[in-house]
DNA sequence: CGTTAAGTTGATCCTGCTCAAGGTCGGTGG
DNA sequence: CCACCGACCTTGAGCAGGATCAACTTAACG
């Protein structure tokens, strides 16, 4: 994904755009990341960043690029449980070292930037503002996810999948303000679709080509076109209350 | 609910049990707590604590009793999206005072403790383990949710009401390790398992049945008891290592 | 002992799944 | 430039898990 040139914020620290750990707070965190990083990492489009069960040694900054995080059931079935992108901060575990109960996995060739766990508690006493940062971060990645809990276990497919577009939709516009709504460029299959709605991508397809032919939207090859976003907001039953909540900084 | 005299901590500071912001983490944390709350909060079972849509001004500690997180769509149907035991941390939501996107409700009679959101700058200024230690309770959350979000997106009514079911054992037994299993006094009626599982009480009903049938557990007028707790586990198809993530401390 | 909330069961319906067969796009190598 | 291939999208037919509707039973509580 090539990076806009309309980013309001560029930090330098650690090049994490907005809503990472370098941003929206004290330039204390800016200077806490500067010092406790251990490095960059580049993870290819398609591959792990961590897998469940691994243990976690390090939590992660992303940099550049989309990831998404996700479980795999007993039987194989895959369930998408958050899209990450720049800024997001991965890895962050209850339980310090302990085992992922989750695995996250690059959509689009990604960059990310390495925070060792053992830095962490030095990190936090040096730097105060770095453990309430991350209860923030923390705290947003929940409602988000309460929010999909309630999309998955309350909604009609058709809801689901309006639901899922508009928070990509609304997620992208406010990191990127400069971006073309038409051209939104979002890396994902129908199937990944399916995977983070719980419905199949047989079905995710017969929604999109409802919404295709009521002048909703476009979405093909991993082009997304809003072309209605009121209806879509419709569609999708979602209150404005909450929609602010996604891109709260 | 009475409380289990064979607690392993009582935290005297503000009376809240394990997993709390008392407990767990330095002293520090404790004294932060102490000084910056404002008092005590009695609710009834069958109130709620805030709702949908109100403006937060405070953060709470559960004291005593049960209390649920819940979002309620545009046509009225209710997803319940955790369920809180003592010690837990309720309304921290990214925005500080923003508008809350979920409400709570009491399903017994329940006790929190009151801490102003002014006071969190202070606070976490003054004593700065308090940001990683909510960091922490936050995370734990947000792993519970994920995992909820796996359950109802991607298995069926039997295994999510096991997993729920096997959830609330799980945490129940290692908050109240003395507790008898066989007489487990769960505070839920047969909706609260469908509101929080994505499925209607009707067929929660039935799964519940087959679940006695079967000799795996027992489920009437708000006693529980898990008869087989390995075959509970089978049925669930949790991973052992996410149900240890339920309750790390 | 009467009232009310909650649990139980059956019949029927419908949303979304499964299985299966093409069709389309985009990249790669000759 | 074009033929080929693999990943992805599209569409149809039939099926099934869980929803809905409705009637009735049981437990709890004042």
């Amino acid at each position: 994904m090539k990076s806009s040139t309309k980013l309001p914020i560029d930090c330098e620290t650690c090049r994490a755009r907005t809503d990472g750990l370098c941003q929206g707070c004290a330039p204390e965190v800016l200077q806490a990341v500067a010092k406790y990083k251990a490095g960059d990492k580049r993870i290819a489009a398609g591959h792990d960043l961590f897998r469940l069960g691994e243990s976690s040694d390090a939590i992660y900054n992303l940099v550049e690029g989309w990831m998404f995080l996700y479980a795999i059931s007993e039987d194989g079935r895959r369930q998408i449980l958050h899209f990450a992108l720049p800024g997001a901060v991965l890895g962050f575990h209850p339980g310090g070292g302990a085992l992922t109960t989750f695995g996250a996995q690059a959509l689009t060739d990604a960059v990310v930037c390495i925070m060792p766990h053992t830095n962490l508690p030095l990190m936090s006493s040096e730097f105060p503002a770095v453990g309430m940062r991350l209860a923030w971060l923390t705290a947003r990645d929940r409602s988000l996810a309460y929010d999909k809990l309630m999309s998955i276990g309350r909604l009609s497919a058709r809801e689901r999948v309006a639901h899922l577009i508009l928070e990509l939709y609304v997620r992208y516009r406010s990191k990127w303000p400069g971006a073309r709504a038409e051209e939104m460029h979002i890396p994902l299959t129908q199937e990944h679709i399916g995977d983070a709605t719980g419905l199949t991508s047989v079905h995710v397809n017969r929604v999109l080509r409802e919404l295709r032919e009521e002048g909703v939207l476009e979405f093909h090859y991993r082009r997304l076109s809003v072309l209605d976003p009121d209806k879509l907001t419709d569609v999708a039953s979602v209150d404005p209350q909450v929609m602010l909540s996604w891109i709260r900084r």
